[in-house]
DNA sequence: CCGTCACTGGCAAGCGTTTGCCATTTCTTG
DNA sequence: CAAGAAATGGCAAACGCTTGCCAGTGACGG
């Protein structure tokens, strides 16, 4: 990987000499139009446009401090749940003028920690979607670069989260107007917040509907977590099913298949994500969609926007969420 | 989006003071071991350590002209079958050091070609994963970056592939030992790369199986291409279907339930990637898995190793490719 | 005992920008 | 028309690090 040495890029200075000015005035033709007159700029402009040069990013950060550049990290880059929260920033932060990196963080609290520290002096800020990291860790980057969080609230942090208030209680509303008493939720790792923000709705919608609820699990939030859940799922004799996440749904009903349980003819189900795959399964599955490209977009504008120290209080997005009903939910049985 | 500025980070001078030596003796201790002698190497990394000094990339960028940064594009970020990819160069990066930038082209050569502009002086190279440039654009990219390709061979340039010779054959070999005495192949867009030594391959396999093989389209490569595809394929009266890729094939197959055919019963359908989802979606889909990770590390690789100007012949790496036999194939009808 | 050399460490010149400050010129305004 | 205020452009000092070159110190061979 080496620049080829046989053409030397045009430096402020090439242009400057070029226009007959100082290397000063060339800089602020650039990124201080009202400093310098018209006419000059113009000139200088012209000058820079023929001998083709671009500024280099590496002198601009080392004098301004500024590397124009973020750093976005999720769990797990092939999680489809992620793209869009990665499409989002990568388009949010394109159309902001900045260059955004990306890392992968293997679900690994340790490997989240090193990443920032690696690229804490090569970034202006994080983005950081759906964190291992405690509260405490947090504050702590904070204290040194700029955050935003993503699907993770934290006291005096920039955070962007789904309405998971109202979008449990969609779900609910939709079961009960099925004719379902109770339902099941099929619940992921302990430690994820978002799951319990989910449950939390659910408790306190169902309660409101005077329906039943119970909380099985937990289960990996994969493919691979759907056989075990099925199973219990098929011995509570419940009529409806809340699952963490479409994953964990998915997995779910192709074991109910294969055991001869008919969805939604015996069990109604219900994921939560709305993931790519989710209208294509089989049966298409009813869940409750988030809009990830926004929140990945929002959480680069609050980054962006953000103020030096002052805000004591971060600012948290709330997104809306909506549930989209597919197939995978009818009638209770009887 | 602001530094902090209460807590001023240490810089190489803040060491070389504490440890009582000079910058330069600093710098070396890091980047030239053997350079300094052990004793002092000793203390000044302690120093060091003590200040919890680290290295301003922008400074390091600046003097030595390195970034210790490479990008990656992508036509389109949230595809299943770029994740792979990501994942892969994402990984090989963070093994080499370097940072990942990502990229999404939009599917639009137009964008891809800014994009390359933008970040020309930022990173040391480019993995472009199906690129939608000219070679001879791509070739005047090359000379003045670094740059690598994926799914994409360009002479002169380093590329990594998948095997689609071997790939197809499976393919044909397998509808073949279902009794199928010819297919249709359900073409993507007409620029692709990939599309083209698709169908090249599996006219090939199909010669030499004496098997018959019409291409229809091209169609869009997404599910909604699929409809579409599905009536004309209907219409042909074709037992075997190999679509351009999995997106394409599912949204066929979806179709073809609608129109009350079935698969594999009526006819057998085949796709290409391997996406997630090709092994949850109704049937499950029966598809030309490629190594999309390996892709990704391995182009990541071609561009670390990469040597300046000398090399006329870009090596191409070629990735195996194998048949993930599932569901919506079967032997033909009748 | 002197010349040669390997080994260490320091000096200082960049790398390409940005920016505070000053000098000059051109407006305003009473 | 003078004096103060903009407006404009240049100078030079950073920014933090790398690296070519030189000097001092011992070690070693002849």
């Amino acid at each position: 990987m080496v620049t080829p040495g046989h053409l030397r890029r045009p430096t402020l200075a090439d242009v400057a000499e070029a226009a007959g000015v100082a290397t000063s005035t060339v800089s602020r033709a650039f990124s201080r139009p009202q400093r310098v007159n018209h006419r000059t700029r113009e000139h200088v402009l012209a000058e820079a446009e023929r001998l083709g040069y671009a500024p280099n990013p590496a002198a601009q950060a080392l004098e301004s401090g500024r590397t124009r550049t973020i750093a976005l990290l999720v769990p797990d880059i092939t999680n489809p749940y992620f793209s869009g929260v990665i499409k989002g920033a990568e388009r949010a932060a394109a159309g902001a003028g900045l260059t955004l990196v990306l890392g992968d963080t293997a679900e690994n609290p340790i490997a989240e920690a090193q990443l920032i520290q690696r690229l804490e002096r090569a970034v202006d800020g994080f983005v950081i979607s759906a964190s291992r990291l405690t509260d405490d860790d947090l504050l702590a980057v904070a204290e040194r670069t700029s955050l935003a969080l993503v699907n993770r609230a934290t006291a005096g942090l920039g955070c962007v989260v789904a309405d998971y208030d109202s979008g449990t209680q969609q779900i609910v509303d939709h079961l009960a107007s099925y004719g379902h008493r109770s339902f099941v939720f099929v619940g992921g790792p302990p430690e994820s917040w978002s799951g319990a923000r989910r449950w939390h709705g659910l408790q306190a919608a169902a309660r409101a509907n005077g329906m039943g609820a119970r909380r099985f699990g937990p289960y990996m939030p994969t493919l691979n977590g759907g056989p075990a859940a099925a199973d219990a799922v098929v011995a509570s004799g419940a009529t409806a099913v809340v699952c963490h996440n479409d994953m964990l749904a998915i997995g779910l009903m192709r074991r109910l298949a294969e055991r001869g349980h008919s969805v939604p003819g015996d069990v109604s189900v219900v994921g939560f994500d709305d993931v790519f795959g989710a209208d294509f399964c089989h049966p298409r599955l009813t869940t409750l969609a988030e809009r990830t490209e926004d929140a990945g977009a929002r959480a680069v504008e609050l980054l962006v926007h953000q103020v030096p120290a002052r805000q004591v209080e971060g600012p948290t997005r709330v997104l809306p969420t909506h549930l989209v009903v597919r197939h995978s939910t009818g009638p209770v049985a009887g």
